[in-house]
DNA sequence: TTCTCACTGTTGCATCAACAACAGAAATTT
DNA sequence: AAATTTCTGTTGTTGATGCAACAGTGAGAA
């Protein structure tokens, strides 16, 4: 086990290594390396696992009762999902599906519900890390419900790439997403993703290849990108 | 301040009344009434108040820059929102609209984050509790965006009626939305969702009146709603 | 009771996304 | 380098949804 990387996980903020040695033992902390396009965790998993991405990416999905992929978010270094089943105590909702080689640090946060457990000095601030991370995960479902919302295809993109443009805070920036996957995160099919993205290229209102984006600096007055 | 309906709240589980007195002066807990069709908080609110709704029912909507209405969700007695602001720092996203009367509990969380303030028996408690409500509130949304999957109207609808069903553990159950509100809550426009509700009755495949709903107790056989 | 208003039912039309299918390009693998 | 696979571009056709508009119904208020 490689503690030095943990120091590094905003999970363990504002504790010390020798508080993240006693976290990790008391939570059995296990790392597991995956391959690519393997399901890490499968939904309607139950165990009381708490998955921390540390190398690579993931992506949550869902399969639809009609055999259509929804894509609910993406996980990358250091950010971690499953949390909801362990304090809700439902069973996981999504696939959690690896789109390149990772590596993933697994915390049986059972104990996590026993009084007797802890009145370590550095659990107070581990849950007040849970909670950030568990209000984040809510904000950017209720973003995605923000993106999926619009009725036209273009709005839906714009909207998400307007997004992830401000997060990475700048105007140039790659995506989690092929097309097919950003087509699921949409809710949209390939085709019409393929067909609007190429439009608003030729009216150089964006210009992208593969997963890296730049938006003209000034909204409709750029063209640049031409 | 009335504090004996406050041990009611799964916000305060498994907390002793004087606890709960003590956690309430901490974070300056104060009630307030509001009407029907206010917006109990506006989006783009910064303070860090955790709202707990006592009596009434809320709504959590955005308003698209599209002018459209998207409801995120309903906050019922003893739910809360504005968990994730408090945590993130990030200003509200959604309006909250009350739907009918109500009072709704203020609970401001800025000492949440301070490490002087706590070493309370309590404060452990408390925070599980607000880990397990933000998981919640995560499924819930993980939830809606499953339901507004589907490409087709009728989908959309029973997969959100079959969920309400489940969780209200009957067959027939009240939805806390009215057509409109249901339609912005799937995505859809009003006309589409009368049309797709009224063609279930006629086949028989739910009865509805309002806000009632009762489906067919085994699905497809049963033609005593008809 | 009557009046008013909010909610629901229904229609026609135009539009846009879904779907299937294939061709070309780019990236991996061997 | 060649071969294979994955990703992307593009095209019709079809059908469902969006939209606007109005009528009917029921609930609540005066």
């Amino acid at each position: 086990m490689v503690f030095s990387e943990l120091e590094q996980l905003f999970l363990f903020q504002n504790m010390s290594p020798e508080e993240i040695r006693h976290a990790a033992d008391l939570f059995q902390a296990r790392i597991e390396s995956v391959s690519k396009n393997q399901i890490v965790v499968h939904a309607g998993d139950r165990s009381e696992e708490l998955c921390v991405v540390l190398r690579g990416h993931l992506n949550l999905e869902v399969n639809d009762h009609s055999g259509n992929r929804i894509i609910l978010g993406h996980i990358g270094p250091s950010q971690c999902f499953g949390l909801a089943r362990v304090m809700v105590g439902t069973p996981l909702l999504v696939n959690a599906v690896s789109t390149t080689d990772s590596s993933v640090l697994f915390l049986n946060l059972s104990p996590i519900q026993d009084p007797r457990a802890n009145d370590s000095p550095w659990y107070r601030q581990f849950l007040l890390n849970l909670l950030t991370i568990s209000s984040r995960k809510g904000e950017a479902l209720a973003m995605r419900s923000v993106h999926v919302a619009p009725k036209k295809a273009q709005d839906r993109i714009l909207s998400f790439l307007h997004s992830v443009s401000t997060e990475a805070g700048s105007l140039e920036f790659t995506i989690p997403y092929d097309q097919q996957q950003l087509a699921d995160y949409l809710n949209l099919d390939r085709s019409v993703v393929s067909k609007e993205l190429n439009r608003l290229k030729r009216e150089g209102r964006l210009w992208f290849n593969r997963k890296l984006f730049i938006l003209p600096s000034i909204e409709g007055s750029d063209k640049a990108l031409t």
